[in-house]
DNA sequence: TGTGGTTGAAACGGTACCGTTCCAACCATA
DNA sequence: TATGGTTGGAACGGTACCGTTTCAACCACA
C-alpha cells in the first residue's frame, strides 16, 4: 500500500526541483533526496521523468474557477488579467510555465502537456469572448483564434518574457489595450 | 594562435546543442564532440557554459537591420510583425529564445543575456512608436512601456507559447489588433 | 637548428546520476 | 505463528560528464 503522504511529498519535491533546475536538468535522485525518499519509491510510481511530470501536472487544479460574468468585455478582461497576473506571480509557476514552453519545442511529450495546460485556460478565455459576442460587444464574425492570442499575451510577455512587474495602473492599460485589440478584430474570411 | 574556424565550429555546435537539449542540460563534452574538437579547446576560450553562451549570443547580429519608415503606424506594425514571424520561425531561434526566457527565471546571468537580446529589439520597436508619435498618430502621453509590451506579444504568444503557425491573414489581424491596442493607450499619470 | 610558447585531441581521475537490486520492515491472511 | 506479498531506503554497477593534464604538433624567433 503506497503511502499517500509520500506521493504528495514527491510531487512537491518534483515541482521545486523543476522550478530550480528546469525539466531538462531535473534529477530524480535529487527529487527523491528532497522528499526524504529513495529512488525506488519514484520508480514504483512512475516510469520516468515524463510520466512523473505528466501526473504531477494532473494533480494541479487545472480547472480554473469559472469566471463570473462581470457584465462587460472591459470588466471581464480586467478580471482575467488580474487573475493571470496572480498566477504568473507564483514563484513555482513563473519558473515552471516558461520551462514547459521551452521544453515543448524540444520534446513532443512535453508539447502535449503544454497543450493540456493551455486548454483549460483557453476554455475559460473562450467564455469571456463568447459572452461578449452574446452581449453584442464583439462581432459574431470575430476570429476566435486570434482573439484568444490577444487575451493573455501582453501580460505573459511583460511578466514572463520581460520579467518586470505590473503595477495596477499598467494592468489597467493592458486591459484597455487588449479590449481595443479585440474590438478591432473581425474575420477576414 | 587559436584557429578561427574552430571557434566558429564551436559556436555552431553550441547553438545546435542548446536548441536540442536546452541550456540546463547542455553538455560541453557533446559540444566539443559535435565540433570535432576536444574540451581543452573550449576551456581555453571560455571559462564555462555561461561565458560560452554569453559570447555565442554576442556573435549574432543583435543589431537588427533598422526598420525603414513605412509611412504609417499600420504599415510599420505589419512590417515589424512580418519580421518577427520570420525570426521566430528559425529552427534554432524558436527553440533557444524560449529557453533563454525560461533559464532567465532561474539564473541571474542568463537574465542579463535575455535583457541584452531584448534591448536590441526594443530599440527598434521604440523607433516605430516614436515615429508614430511624431506623425501624430499616437499621443505624446503614450505609456511607452506598455506599448512596447503590446508590439511583439501577440505574435510571440502564438508562435512560441501556443506553437501554432501564423497565416498571412492572421498576421494581418494581429497587426490590426496590435495597432488598435496602441491607439487605445494613453498614459494615466 | 634549438628553444620556448601555444594549441588542441585524447586521456585522466573524480563525481553525479541512472535504473536496478537488495533486504528489512510492514501488512494481510490462514 | 508462519507465510506471502508489498513497500521503500540504501547500495549497486555502469555511464555520462566534468575540469584538468598530457604531449605531439605547430609556430615564431634567435
Amino acid at each position: 500500500m503506497q503511502q499517500v503522504e509520500l506521493t504528495k511529498a514527491l510531487y512537491r519535491a518534483f515541482f521545486h526541483e523543476w522550478a530550480e533546475q528546469g525539466f531538462a536538468a531535473l534529477s530524480l535522485e535529487r527529487v527523491a533526496a528532497r522528499a526524504g525518499a529513495g529512488k525506488a519509491a519514484i520508480y514504483r510510481r512512475w516510469s520516468g521523468k515524463l510520466q512523473f511530470a505528466d501526473e504531477a501536472i494532473n494533480t494541479l487544479a487545472l480547472k480554473m474557477a469559472a469566471f463570473e460574468d462581470k457584465g462587460s468585455l472591459d470588466a471581464d478582461v480586467r478580471a482575467f488579467h488580474l487573475r493571470l497576473r496572480t498566477v504568473l506571480r507564483h514563484p513555482l509557476v513563473r519558473r515552471i510555465l516558461p520551462d514547459i514552453h521551452a521544453e515543448a519545442a524540444r520534446l513532443s511529450e512535453m508539447k502535449a502537456i503544454s497543450e493540456r495546460v493551455a486548454q483549460a485556460r483557453r476554455e475559460e478565455a473562450s467564455k469571456i469572448i463568447e459572452r461578449s459576442i452574446a452581449r453584442g460587444e464583439l462581432p459574431q464574425t470575430l476570429d476566435r483564434s486570434v482573439a484568444l492570442d490577444f487575451l493573455p499575451s501582453s501580460i505573459y510577455w511583460r511578466m514572463v518574457v520581460i520579467k518586470n512587474t505590473l503595477s495596477a495602473d499598467e494592468l489597467e492599460l493592458h486591459a484597455k489595450g487588449t479590449t481595443a485589440a479585440l474590438r478591432a478584430l473581425s474575420s477576414s474570411h
